[in-house]
DNA sequence: TTAACCAGATTCCTATATGATTTTGGCGCC
DNA sequence: GGCGCCAAAATCATATAGGAATCTGGTTAA
């Protein structure tokens, strides 16, 4: 972590924002490895402020699902997902953004057509002369899907999938890198629905995109857990 | 707020524990008004402890939604819902529990069934003999949900919807009884349908329980944003 | 009457200090 | 050689202190 980059010149009294993005930064970059202790003095002194703002960032960090905490022991940065909470933050999302992808393929000035098509215009460039394609990568996929959850318009819904911060967990899981054009062509796909103002196909642009999505991710298990053999509907009931 | 009741004999360690738990519960009984500043230095010292513990409690309440920040001038309690924000809450609501009714109606032992059974008749036990409705309705409602919440197995989903706090929001705008009897008729609608195993039944159980919620809540609106006049399909494409 | 201004007091925010708990390293014992 | 115990060091968690910003009320000028 750079020391400080205080917003304003240092000494002055924004430091648990400036700690919060500076902490937040490392465990997604992973300049904090998963499921490392922090040590509190030494983040501090890093940081250049007191232990105090860094406990405070903490408590957030760990509402956040990017720390947690054991009492007496101390804060870790969050393991990372395995196979069943893959699954899980998955699930999830095919239940959120195909219904957010919907409701943004309206005939209306919320539509983010135009800032999706700008957002891939840019990603384009961007990836023939990045060094970091990995990075660039989960930045663009960030931004794609908050404008569509920005888009339609329940702060609920969107605020609910932020804070499932669903990029920073599955990119945590594949360090190699990836191919972006697959990822762009289904991006491509999402927004071109959404322009056409056409809900269903913009939903189902988005469930494929996300259950492919899952499915190249999935592959950081391959072989962990093999599925259990065909057996086959229950023959009777188990519950009552 | 009681003068901090700590879990072991004061003086000890668990002072962020208990704090927090103090200050949620005072927003939730609406001991602190919706809106209303909250003074770090009256809180710490009405609860005994220091200033320290009740920043890191509030840097969490934020995360909770419970409570809201402005630099330099310190935290409030987060207003009450308006009709838009409602709106969010119950589509939000409408997309995960329906689903989680579903995937809790299975034939397998995680099956919720005795468990809210057991809930129900405890609240219906209570109803007779309580001098705080409202109070123990909410718990109640709180239980059966989240019951239902974990039974479908994601704790993604079950998170998610626990950090919407939805029914510390909502019953905040209802501060009159409620007939309790309603409630109890629609929960025992989705039990039933869970316990038959019958996935769609408890998706469209769980799915009417909400809408009515809504409509319930949104009485507290009454009348304050009357619906548009009805002015027909578009007649043409305004983006693009 | 209203608006602007300005000290005093309050409150926020960070830093530092201190007691309590956990971890570490080493020694003896089995 | 491995295991358990104990003291020293490290670390956590809260309390207290002080500088900086904000709020309050009273006064003056337009």
């Amino acid at each position: 972590m750079p020391p400080r980059q205080s917003s304003d010149t240092s000494r002055g009294k924004a430091a648990v924002s400036d700690v919060y993005a500076s902490m937040r930064a490392a465990i997604l970059e992973g300049e904090m490895a998963p499921g490392a202790r922090i040590n509190i003095d030494a983040v501090s002194r890093s940081l250049g402020v007191s232990q105090t703002p860094v406990r405070e960032v903490l408590q957030r960090l760990e509402g956040d699902n990017l720390v947690v905490y054991s009492p007496g022991r101390g804060y870790s940065t969050t393991p990372l997902l395995d196979l069943v909470e893959l699954r899980s933050l998955f699930e999830f999302r095919l239940l959120v953004e195909p219904w957010a992808a919907r409701a943004a393929a309206v005939d209306r000035l919320a539509n983010p057509a135009a800032a999706l098509e700008k957002e891939l215009t840019g990603f384009r460039k961007t990836m023939k002369v990045t060094k970091d394609l990995r990075q660039d990568l989960v930045a663009h996929d960030t931004r794609f899907h908050d404008t569509i959850l920005a888009a339609s318009g329940n702060s609920v819904v969107r605020h609910a999938f932020g804070q499932t911060h669903c990029h920073l967990h599955t990119f945590r899981l594949y360090p190699a890198d990836v191919d972006g054009a697959i990822t762009v062509a289904e991006h491509s796909a999402v927004t071109d629905a959404i322009e056409a103002c056409d809900p269903e196909g913009a939903e189902a642009a988005m469930t494929r995109h996300i259950r492919n999505s899952f499915d190249r991710f999935a592959q950081a298990f391959e072989g962990e857990l093999a599925p259990l053999e065909e057996v086959g509907p229950p023959r009777k009931r188990i519950i009552k």
